[in-house]
RNA sequence: CCGCCUGUGGCGCAGCUGGAUAACGCAGCAGAUUCCGAUUCUGAAGAACGGGGGUUCGAAUCCCUUCAGGCGGGCCA
């Protein structure tokens, strides 16, 4: 937490239990266990800079009204040595506290000592965590509901990272299994096509355009040797071709997208190395598990779950939920992350209880896995949505999307809404360079600053340093809420974090733009008595920083011009 | 049928660990710049928070119910 609104906060806490203590020591109060209170922000700052509910919450402990309460606790009320100005009551009994001018003065020189480091708190303890996010099928091109995941995940690995977790990115590649399958069939079916008549593709195979391309390339190299030799050294040949390319297409599309993994971890590797066969050995030895019709099924009801479901199917080839629950283990256990997040579309929502109950049937602490469900975007043209279908291999791809917004305005958007919203995405708005866009409305306010900076420092005006006790005269209504909100910004990225919610700062950088801008047209800075002026100054650096910042940990571009 | 999610002014949304006149943007109306960047700011208008019930001194926030929409409930992934 933000050590100076920590400070003031427990001041105040101990400064209303202290006065409490003693009109009950004085039997002005009945003595009383007492249930704690809350201290916050007012949503009018006219009620003071911070309020206590203490009067309200004891109302019935001391069976008094609350305003004859607050009475009693302000009048025991001692400030000396906090940062407490005033207090008084109001409505129905808050009382409202009023904060000096050295609160706000801390506020600012701490925040330009701190400089980059400005936000940032151990609050996470160094915690390891690991953040699963995008996890595409190598199978095809990313879409755009991966161009939110992307956008997402790595904004709330940063934001993790921010407030002091231990935090990794990490990609699992599903290349083993069914669709790996689908996509043999595909490329096969495509490279027999340039060399045969009639040869169709089933309703259930890819037809996308990579498809072909992989098969043309291939037969570029091979000609029509292997078109007789068997089917499986075909497919594998053909797998082994393409995979690895579109294993490195997502890492460069990924990576323009500004997006860097830890790991790509292969799910083949699992297989591979024993561990799926292990986890259901080890099911198997929890007891939670039956045979029925040939295939072995897991006993979900045991943990709460409506549906028991089939590990291993009477073919005996394992569903893809083995694997899943052998690479979640292996997270856990087996790599010892305190905590896996995974980012996923909420049409997995349901398979969430499984995965948690055959953790916990391994004796994992299932908590341990935290999901995001993120609901599907639509894209928007026109005030019309653009309908995408699968079939026709047609979809929106982030590539596509990516050509035609700038990243910065992508990484933004898909941030500005909690994960758990369905998003339509404004492709006229996001690309729209002017007021009506955010990004700009932000990144204008930090070009701003600079521009002030950059002129004033010419000018020889602006100096950079400011003498502590000048800070003191930022008393405008407008300069205090802007100084109260950069003072959030530590509480902000620790509520984003435990929210898993990186929209809260997108917000949070919104309005601290609207306020400095309120700031710059209500208080000129230029042409004012030198100590207001290097006050105000210091003001915008403080301001410049923390909008700095926070689009760093974005990963957005902050413009010094634009 | 069951489960999860969403429902706030014309549109898009914030607030949702309960608190004092429900915040903001867009569209729209009226204004502001001799001077630090107008991609800005100010003002007026516009919603009792899907409906109903309950808990509470106090509910957009918690509980129940109901309606509407999205998504799930495969030996698909």
């Amino acid at each position: 937490m933000s050590l100076l609104v920590a400070k003031a906060k427990e001041q105040i806490k101990s400064t209303i239990l202290n006065a409490v203590d003693k009109a009950m020591a004085e039997n002005i109060l009945e003595k009383s266990e007492l249930n704690d209170f809350a201290i916050e922000v007012p949503a009018n700052r006219e009620h003071g800079d911070y309020a206590v509910n203490a009067a309200m919450v004891w109302a019935r402990t001391f069976k008094k009204a609350p305003r004859q309460i607050a009475e009693i606790i302000v009048s025991n009320c001692d400030f000396t040595n906090t940062y407490i100005k005033s207090c008084e009551i109001a409505g129905p009994g808050f009382i409202n506290l009023f904060l000096a001018d050295s609160y706000y003065a801390d506020i600012v020189s701490d925040t330009l000592e701190k400089g980059a480091d400005y936000g940032k708190s151990n609050y996470g303890n160094g915690e390891r965590v690991l953040v699963e996010f995008v996890s595409a099928n190598p199978t095809g091109p990313m879409h755009i509901g991966n161009a939110r995941g992307g956008a997402l995940g790595d904004c709330l690995a940063a934001v993790l990272s921010a407030c002091g977790y231990y935090t990794e990115r990490e990609f699992y590649i599903n290349d083993a299994g069914n669709q790996i399958n689908k996509f043999g069939l595909s490329l096969d079916l495509r490279y027999l096509q340039l060399y045969k008549e009639g040869i169709e593709m089933p309703e259930d195979s890819y037809h996308g355009e990579d498809i072909i391309a992989h098969a043309k390339a291939f037969a570029e190299i091979n000609g029509d040797s292997f078109v007789d030799k068997s089917e499986a050294d075909r497919r594998k040949a053909l797998v082994e071709f393409a995979l690895p390319k579109n294993i490195k297409g997502l890492e460069t599309d990924l990576g323009k997208y500004r997006i860097t993994y830890d790991t790509w971890f292969k799910e083949s590797t699992l297989h591979n190395n024993g561990e799926t066969s292990r986890i259901i050995e080890l099911l198997k030895q929890s007891g939670h598990t039956y045979t029925e019709e040939d295939a072995l099924w897991f006993k979900a009801t045991d943990f709460g779950c409506d549906k028991d479901f089939v590990l291993v199917r009477a073919n005996g080839v394992p569903t893809y939920v083995v694997p899943d629950i052998a690479y979640h283990y292996n997270k856990l256990v087996t790599r010892k992350f305190d905590k896996a997040i995974d980012i996923l579309g909420a049409d997995h929502h349901g398979y969430v209880p499984r995965l948690k109950a055959a953790l916990t049937a391994l004796g994992v602490d299932a908590s341990r896995l935290d999901v995001v469900l993120m609901q599907m975007v639509r894209l928007v043209r026109d005030g019309e949505v653009i309908k995408a279908s699968k079939r026709s291999g047609k979809a929106i791809t982030l590539v596509t999307l990516l050509d035609e917004v700038p990243i910065d305005a992508a990484r933004f958007f898909f941030n500005l809404r909690e994960p758990n919203s369905h998003f339509d995405f404004d492709l006229d708005l996001a690309v729209n360079e002017s007021n009506s866009n955010p990004v700009y409305y932000v990144q204008y306010a930090y070009a701003r600053i600079c521009s002030i900076l950059r002129n004033l420092e010419a000018e020889g005006i602006c100096r950079r340093t400011v003498g502590y006790d000048d800070l003191k005269l930022l008393t405008m209504p407008e300069e205090r809420e802007l100084i109260l909100h950069i003072s959030a910004l530590t509480d902000e990225i620790i509520s984003s974090a435990k929210a898993y919610d990186p929209a809260k700062i997108t917000h949070y950088v919104e309005e601290l733009a609207t306020k400095f801008h309120k700031f710059y047209s209500a208080c000129r800075v230029k042409g004012e008595d030198e100590k207001l002026m290097q006050a105000r100054l210091a003001l915008c650096s403080a301001t410049g920083i923390v909008i700095k910042n926070v689009l760093t940990l974005m990963k957005i571009d902050a413009p010094e011009k634009m």
